[in-house]
RNA sequence: GUGGCUAUAGCUCAGUUGGUUAGAGCACCAGAUUGUGGAUCUGGGGGUCGAGGGUUCAAGUCCCUCUAGCCACCCCA
C-alpha cells in the first residue's frame, strides 16, 4: 500500500501555518475595508471557457496548467488559477455593473498543475483586490497604496520592492510589438531555444528572460517608453506622480510584462530576495479589456493578487496564539463539576482548554504546553469549600476563589 | 514538461569497504513527587529504513522503475 500521502504539490497547513495564513488573511481584509473595498466570495471553480477566455488561448496559464475536468452532468469545468476572471464573470452574472466603480477583496485557493517548488504549489492561496469601472490612474494608485499598506502592516514593507512598468495602450503595444520583433528578428542567432519560441508566440516574454545571452541582447532592444502614445504617457505619467504624492517609492522597470493577456497600462510588483526564484510576492496590473472580452460593455478595471504562501513565509513570527485557562479536575468526582465551570466560562468570553481524562499531574502538563496563563483547579477539598485553586502559570503563586467569583476574577484574561 | 539533489522514529539526523537484535538528540508516555506543569534523573512506547522489483549466502547500504520532497528552468502569487 502506498503511503498516506497528500496530492503533489498541496500542503496541509497545520496550526502554526494556518495561524500565519489567516494573520495575512485577517490584515488585508481589514486594510482593504479602511480603503472602501467588499469582501466577495465566488465559487472555486467555473465553466472553463470563463478562464479560456480571459486569460487568452495561448497563455501557459491555459494550455498547461488547469485543472480541468468534465462533471458527471458533461459539464466542462476548471478549478480557478487565478481570482480575477470568477469576480469579473460574477459582476456580469449579477448585473452589478450598475452600481460601478466597484471595489472588492478576496482570498481563497488557487490551483494550478505546475511544478511545485520553493513558494510555489498546485493549490496555493491568495488575496487579492479588483477595482472595476475606474478608467482614471487615481484608481491604480489607489489600489497599489492599499498593497503596499497591506505589506507594510504585515510588517514586510522592508523586504520588498515595487516595480514598475507600462504596457501602453493598444496603440502603443502594437508599434512597440512591432519594432521590438524586428529588431530580435535581427538577432536571431544571439537567442535562446526558449526565447525563439518566445519570438513567435509572445516577444514581450523575452524581455524578462533570465537567460545571460537573452539579457545582452534585451539590453540593446527598444523601450516600451518610446512608443507610448501621447495619451498612453500621460496615463503612466499620472500614475507615477500619484504614487510620488502618496510617498510610495517604486523603480520603473522596463522589462516587467505580464503573462496574461488582458493587461494593460500599468503593470507592477512588489518583489523580495528572500524567496529564491519565487520573489514576487504580491502582483497585478489594469486590465481595461476583460470585461468586454466576457461580454460586457466595454468597462475599466485594475487589481491586484498576493501569494499567502509567501507573504507567510515572510512573517518574521508567527502571531502568538492566545493563552487560555485550563481547567482541571483533580479526581474522576469534579469532572462533571469542571466541565460546567469551563462552559460557563467560555460564554463569559474567556478561552479555556480543557483535557478529557488523565492524571492530574497528565493535565498539568497539557495546561503547560497549551501555554495556559492560569490554571483552575478542582479537587474534593474545592467542592467541599465552594471554592477552586487558581495557579498563575508563569509565577506558581496559588489562591482560592468562590466559584461564583470565577468569571469576574478571571475577566483580565479575556 | 526539462534538469540536478534527496528520501532511516512525530521532528532533526548518524549508520564505517554490503554482515546477523537499525541508533542518537529533541518530542511523546510513565515513575521519582498516593492533589500540581515547565528543570533534573530513571524507565518505556514508537521504524515492514518512501513503494515495488533486481543482484547477492547476506541489502538501510549496490542496480532499475515508480512516488514524493527540495532546488533551478519554463511560468507565475
Amino acid at each position: 500500500m502506498q503511503k498516506l500521502q497528500p496530492v503533489r504539490g498541496t500542503h496541509d497547513l497545520l496550526p502554526e501555518t494556518a495561524r500565519r495564513h489567516l494573520h495575512v488573511i485577517e490584515s488585508g481584509r481589514g486594510l482593504a475595508e479602511r480603503f472602501g473595498y467588499q469582501p466577495i466570495d465566488t465559487p472555486i471553480f467555473e465553466f472553463t471557457d470563463v478562464f479560456q477566455r480571459t486569460l487568452g488561448e495561448t497563455s501557459d496559464v491555459v494550455t498547461k496548467e488547469m485543472y480541468r475536468f468534465t462533471d458527471k452532468g458533461g459539464d466542462d469545468v476548471t478549478l480557478r488559477p487565478e481570482g480575477t476572471a470568477g469576480v469579473v464573470r460574477a459582476v456580469l452574472s449579477n448585473g452589478l455593473l450598475q452600481d460601478a466603480p466597484l471595489k472588492f477583496f478576496y482570498a481563497g485557493p488557487m490551483f494550478r498543475y505546475e511544478r511545485p517548488q520553493k513558494g510555489r504549489l498546485r493549490q496555493f492561496h491568495q488575496i487579492g483586490v479588483e477595482l472595476i469601472g475606474v478608467a482614471r490612474p487615481e484608481g491604480d494608485v489607489e489600489v497599489i497604496a492599499l498593497g503596499a499598506e497591506i505589506l507594510k502592516t504585515l510588517g514586510v514593507g522592508g523586504q520588498v520592492t515595487l516595480h514598475l512598468n507600462t504596457l501602453g495602450d493598444a496603440e502603443s503595444r502594437a508599434a512597440y510589438r512591432k519594432a521590438l520583433v524586428a529588431y530580435l528578428d535581427g538577432r536571431k542567432g544571439e537567442l535562446s531555444p526558449d526565447s525563439l519560441t518566445r519570438l513567435a508566440l509572445n516577444p514581450m516574454r523575452i524581455l524578462d528572460s533570465k537567460d545571460a545571452g537573452d539579457k545582452q541582447v534585451v539590453a540593446d532592444a527598444p523601450r516600451i517608453g518610446d512608443f507610448l502614445t501621447p495619451a498612453a504617457a500621460a496615463f503612466f505619467a499620472s500614475v507615477r506622480s500619484g504614487l510620488e504624492s502618496l510617498d510610495l517609492t517604486y523603480t520603473v522597470d522596463d522589462r516587467l510584462v505580464r503573462g496574461l493577456d488582458y493587461y494593460c497600462h500599468t503593470a507592477f510588483e512588489f518583489v523580495t530576495d528572500a524567496l529564491g526564484a519565487q520573489g514576487t510576492v504580491l502582483a497585478g496590473g489594469r486590465y481595461d479589456g476583460l470585461v468586454e472580452t466576457m461580454g460586457g460593455p466595454p468597462t475599466a478595471g485594475v487589481g491586484w493578487a498576493a501569494g499567502i504562501e509567501r507573504l507567510a513565509m515572510l512573517l518574521a513570527a508567527p502571531p502568538s496564539a492566545p493563552r487560555p485557562v485550563a481547567v482541571i479536575p483533580v479526581g474522576d468526582a469534579e469532572e462533571a463539576l469542571a466541565f460546567g465551570l469551563a462552559h460557563r466560562l467560555r460564554l463569559e468570553g474567556i478561552a479555556v482548554d480543557i483535557g478529557f481524562g488523565g492524571s492530574m499531574k497528565a493535565r498539568m502538563k497539557r495546561a503547560g504546553r497549551v501555554n495556559a496563563r492560569v490554571a483552575v483547579l478542582l479537587g474534593e477539598t474545592e467542592r467541599a469549600r465552594g471554592v477552586a485553586t487558581v495557579r498563575d502559570m508563569d509565577t506558581g503563586q496559588q489562591s482560592e476563589v468562590p466559584l461564583d467569583a470565577l468569571a469576574r476574577h478571571l475577566a483580565v484574561f479575556r
